[in-house]
This record gives C-alpha cells, structure tokens and sequence, in this order.
DNA sequence: CGTTACCTGAAA
DNA sequence: TTTCAGGTAACG
C-alpha cells in the first residue's frame, strides 16, 4: 500500500494527533503477534509503557515514533498496514490487529490485512542508514548520487528504482510515474541511461512524489490517513492503473507490462525503448 | 540477477 | 474460480 507521499502523510497526521501523548497500555490480538517478528508482547510493553511519543519522523518508508527515553519505535506498513488514531471505546473493525493505548484515553491502532507488518524497538535508528539510499526529497539526494546509484546496473532501470538501498520511499506507482514523466523505458538497463536522462529522472522523481504528497497520497485499496481519510492523487495519475486509457501528452494508450514481476505502466510511445536492442512496447 | 514466499482480500 | 495486489527478504 504505501510509498513514500503515503507514509509521509500518515506520519504528518500522527504528529499532529499523537506528539506529546504517553503510552499507557498495548492491546495485542493473536493475530497481531506476528508483527513483533517473534519479541514478546510482554518485551515489547515493557519498552514503550509510560514513555512519551515526542516525534514522529519517517525514513524511506519507515515510520519512527522518537520516545522520550531515546529509543524509537519503527512501524514498516508493507502492503496493507494501517494506523489510525481512535477514541479507545470505538469499534476495533475489520483487521484489527494491534493498538497501542494513549494517556488521553485514545488509541493508536493498527490494522493489517495480510500481515506483512512489523513493529520494532530500535536503540539506534540510524542503523537504517546501512540498509537504506538516500531520501530522494533532501538536498543530499543530488544528481550526481542518483548517477552514482545506476552505474554500472544491468538491471531494468525500474527494478533498480524499487531497490530501497538505491534510493529509498520508491515503489511501484511512483516509480511509474517518475519514469512515465522522464520518458524513459522502464526496462532500459539503468547503467546505460544518459546524464540528460538521469537528469531528467532525478526531477521526475521529485516532482511525483511531491504531488503525491500534496494530493495526500494515492488510494487504490487500502490507504487511509492517521485519520480514516483517503489521499486524492490517484485521480492525478499519468499512467499507474490506466491501463487502456489515452496517455495525456500524446493520446496512445497506456500499455501494462511487466517488470521486475510488477505490474508496469507507460505510454509506449513517450517512453520508447530505444536504449539498447529494439523497441518493445507490449509484453 | 530473477523468482518465490509471506498472507488475505478484492476484483476480474 | 482465478488473478492480482502499493513491499521486502530469502532464495537459487
């Protein structure tokens, strides 16, 4: 379910909903165990009881809840994770898993249809850094690290886009969207894109993941804010899920193949293959 | 490097 | 009934 503008909304909205509230409680169901990766229920409440929430912060597509005694809470929502703040007395709903219970009587619950979940107790949130790219909304994130990331990858210029130790918040809609507005192939071998093609990739980016977020996310199935509410970008997007649909520039159908093992969208004809062998359009 | 597994619901 | 799913880790 979320990439980067999806997990930075929901991050948005917690801060404003829960920053300064203590936990006081945790309610885990059966289900919901699977989430800890195997630490105990009882481990994991002795770390977060009666500590304050005093940030929340996001890394890629991680969420971190900064406690006041210095460790970090750090949720990874996978495909179908949800956390939404509830007054504590509301129905728990369909896939409720977990919720963690709030010094103001409301909760901050967690609902995961397929599980792929993970919650996690980390003394030092920088290890993430080992594991993840840059974020590709900081000043770091230059030109130049984006080049530096693609040299000499032989791999679709997509699958390399997806790997969360190149670039990190990527995934598949935004990385369809990107390559869609940079007009490039998402099968082109990433080590051969030219300067002026990893320039243009490098906006794109930026440019669909802040849309993204202004739009408050991109709802396809699951995707709600820290508050229930859907994000109102899917409405805004070029190629991802249109399949069939006239591409905007140039009115050729948007074609869905697959790469990687995921589902791709572009516009054949603003996106040609033309970087090595011959074009390609379907498949 | 590509493929599979992890789960389960929703859509085709 | 079958296929597909916005993510990632673990395979071979």
């Amino acid at each position: 379910m979320p990439e980067l503008p999806e997990v930075e909304t929901i991050r948005r909205g917690l801060a404003e909903a829960v920053r300064g509230r203590r936990i006081v409680g945790i309610r885990m169901t059966p289900a919901g165990e699977r989430l800890l990766r195997g630490v105990p229920t009882e481990a994991f409440l002795a770390r977060v009881r009666g500590r304050r929430i005093d940030d929340i912060r996001r890394r890629g597509k991680y969420l971190l809840f900064a406690l006041d005694d210095g460790a970090t809470f750090v949720a990874h929502l996978r495909m179908t994770g949800r956390f939404e703040v509830e007054p504590g007395d509301a129905p728990d709903g369909p896939f409720f898993r977990a919720a963690l219970q709030l010094d103001d009587g409301r909760e901050l619950r967690w609902r995961d249809a397929r599980r792929f979940g993970t919650w996690a107790i980390c003394d030092e949130p920088a290890a993430l850094d080992a594991r993840l790219g840059p974020e590709p909304l900081d000043e770091d994130f230059t030109i130049d690290r984006l080049a530096g990331a693609l040299a000499g990858r032989r791999a679709p210029i997509k699958a390399v886009l997806l790997d969360q130790r190149r670039v990190a918040g990527l995934g598949n809609i935004y990385v369809d969207e990107a390559l869609h507005l940079a007009r490039i192939h998402p099968r082109r071998s990433a080590g051969t894109l030219t300067r002026d093609e990893v320039a243009r990739l490098h906006a794109a980016i930026r440019i669909a993941l802040d849309k993204g977020i202004a739009n408050f996310g991109t709802t396809f199935r699951s995707f709600v804010n820290a508050f229930g509410g859907e994000g109102r970008n899917r409405e805004h997007l070029l190629v991802y899920g249109r399949r069939g649909e006239p591409c905007a520039s140039c009115g050729t159908p948007i074609a869905r193949i697959v790469v990687g093992g995921r589902g791709t969208h572009l516009c054949p004809t603003c996106q040609p293959f033309d970087g090595e062998g011959d074009a390609d359009a379907g498949r």
